[in-house]
DNA sequence: AAAGTAAATGAATCAGTAA
DNA sequence: GTTACTGATTCATTTACTT
């Protein structure tokens, strides 16, 4: 783990290095702006400026630096260049030429959610990296992921043969049942990875504007090198490249034009915060509570429901006195007065004077109180007024068959 | 819908049309193959060469037709280009170069998944979608998606302030409560698309080369034109985009240099297929068909669902004088007094003395009669006893205003 | 007019704290 | 220990306004 001061321009000629593994190349974007953040303690602001004056101007700075990276690397490396829609065609034109179009392998579109308040355009949600061998012996371990839930694995597993006009069909044997062929291990990974962006509130934040998570350059790093070899990040800014590559056991080298950058990767080497997401864990299946079929009887009525509260289950669009009307379905198996307390005291910080409850059973109550306030309207569920309405019907019925006799 | 035998260099300048709204390129890739396919039966065979000397021959071949293309876009027309990771470099600077950079407006990454057995590469999962538009005045349909289920919603529906340091927080009132600030939408779409590859088996399969799936077709036209505009597609192949258009109520002109796709697109706009995706969409605006509906509002009660039957979407396991209860869920845009004749016409055979009719919405009634018969037993869905409650609601609103003053 | 600066915005996620 | 729920934070934003 080294990291150099210094324009890599300069700096890697002088390492006289020729058996880089993967050099991660995080440029800037040619965005036209001048980057700033801040620690939260607001001690240290870092920034760096990416203004230029032309996009020649940019190409002729992507260029030489590109060049001299090439030479650093191994014969059997790789080369993973992260840009944006800017000047993602600048640096391909570029990439294609130094490196050859025979050596490039993929374009990985990094997809994130993010929040923003654009109004006349879509939501920009991805970053481009282009995957760049240095010759046709690259390294690459290939990653298996999951297979889709739709996927008839049953059948892949099955040995095929081709028919007599040469398709392609699933093998029987001499009894007519179907002839396994091995197993299989899983699904390639896409070219598109939906990796978390940094969260604002993740640990793993350092205030180093454009900081990128440690997961997706763990990603990076897996796919091309193995455990000893050499990572080189000449853009290293914050040093995530380093980090990832030190939580892997790879070696890496990183350089930078910010002393403050340089400082703080070394701080961050010895102190490594990686934020575990729970997200990508567990998935958003995690979160999902609110039943769909339940909200569905919301139908007609613009809504929006909410995932992430045991009391309310979604908040209508129109508001009462200013404050959205929150609705609970009352649950299996849980009394009315049971669910009218849970949906006020979910309720009761944020300032609502309707609330609105869709009954759906009649459960008898253990509750001690079990009223239900004025603040909360019940509303019944078709099945329950039905319910009702049945049991009604039976009772005129039996009046009727004994009014008969 | 017109569709034109020709190259589009030729063919459009002849046309003199000047206002076409959006115009939607997908190019041969610069594959450099040979693509072809046979419809199922085998008896035609579609195939466009797309193998070039160089990639300044592609990029001449590009620019020249680009530029007829921009003539013929309407000042707040758009124009969305299609391609893949080996020439969307070229492509990009061209467009900047035509339209210009400052009319560049989205990078849009259309995701599907496919079956491959990629070994030393990622899965190819993606291509590439440029959206220009004409000037700075385009016009576009924002669409909104749902939160995320990990989205805070109780929290970005309040209003937020500034602290003594200037910066952002959430705004309390004097009892320290919460302030909400007006309604909330949604989440804009972002510039990636998940959108599943055309089904090998899939019905709308035509047998051309490189069909691209209806459903990304109608999202494209549906984001940048109004029903009634004109739509281009000077590539149109198998005539995706056409036949999107009509299902849209768009016009559209289809040009391409085959004989054989003019002839398809031409057979396919009389006999439009669209697979699931349209349905699906169609459903979703419809707010759900009346099956799933009647199964979640009937929730609670044992019921039968009934298929293929206009008149009855269930019936009830429990029976009135020994027939069981025939159910229907009134329709989108259908008045009670229609769904009620409906459902007693359809259960007149079935000789039941007791219908349930399952009310949805207030629709004023253009039928002559709009009486709802004894035997037919209205129950309101939540969404409508809310809707009436909002309506109550705000009346009380008001005149405990007039009270006041 | 173009360009540059200041202000407003927005939703996704994890860190805390409370239960 | 767990498991809720609340709140803080951003910003390779976007928009509005001023020079």
């Amino acid at each position: 783990m080294k990291v150099h001061f210094g324009d890599c321009l300069n700096v890697l000629p002088s390492l006289r290095i020729g058996s880089i593994d993967l050099t991660y190349v995080d440029p800037p974007f040619c965005t036209q702006r001048q980057h700033r953040l801040s620690t939260r303690d607001r001690t240290i602001e870092y920034s760096f400026d990416d203004r230029w004056k032309s996009l020649s101007e940019y190409g002729d700075f992507l260029s030489e630096r590109l060049r001299v990276i090439h030479l650093a690397l191994a014969p059997t490396g790789s080369l993973f260049f992260h840009c944006d829609k800017t000047a993602s065609h600048i640096a391909k034109f570029l990439l294609d030429e130094i490196f050859g179009t025979a050596n490039f392998r993929a374009e990985i579109i990094w997809h994130y959610k993010r929040w923003s308040n654009s109004a006349r355009n879509l939501l920009p949600a991805h970053q481009t990296i282009f995957f760049y061998s240095k010759t046709d012996n690259y390294k690459f371990n290939t990653v298996l992921t999951d297979y889709s839930p739709t996927t008839n694995v049953d059948q892949i597993l099955q040995r095929r043969t081709r028919d007599q006009s040469n398709k392609s069909v699933y093998d029987r044997d001499d009894n007519g049942n179907v002839v396994y062929n091995g197993t299989k291990k899983g699904v390639p990974l896409s070219d598109v990875w939906d990796i978390p962006f940094l969260n604002p509130k993740a640990k793993e934040r350092t205030g180093y504007p454009t900081q990128k998570p440690v997961f997706l350059l763990q990603r990076i790093i897996e796919l091309v090198t193995d455990p000893g070899d050499l990572v080189l990040d000449p853009f290293c800014g914050s040093g995530t490249t380093l980090v990832a590559a030190q939580s892997l056991m790879r070696e890496a080298i990183g350089i930078d034009t910010s002393k403050e950058a340089v400082a703080l990767t070394k701080k961050r080497l010895k102190q490594p915060v990686i934020t575990e997401s729970f997200l990508l864990k567990k998935g958003l299946k995690a979160y999902r509570n609110a039943d769909e079929t339940a909200l569905s009887l919301l139908n007609g009525v613009p809504y929006v429901p909410v995932h992430r509260n045991n009391g309310v289950d979604a908040f209508l669009k129109s508001t009462y006195k200013g404050v959205p009307i929150p609705v609970r379905v009352q649950k299996h198996g849980e009394s009315l007065s049971e669910a009218a307390a849970a949906l006020r005291k979910a309720a009761s910080s944020k300032n609502a004077h309707r609330m609105i409850l869709i009954a759906i059973d009649d459960i008898p109550t253990l509750f001690p109180d079990p009223t239900i306030p004025d603040s909360v309207v019940v509303v019944n569920a078709p099945g329950l007024s039905i319910k009702r309405l049945l049991a009604q019907m039976e009772l005129e019925d039996q009046s009727g068959c004994h009014a008969e006799t």
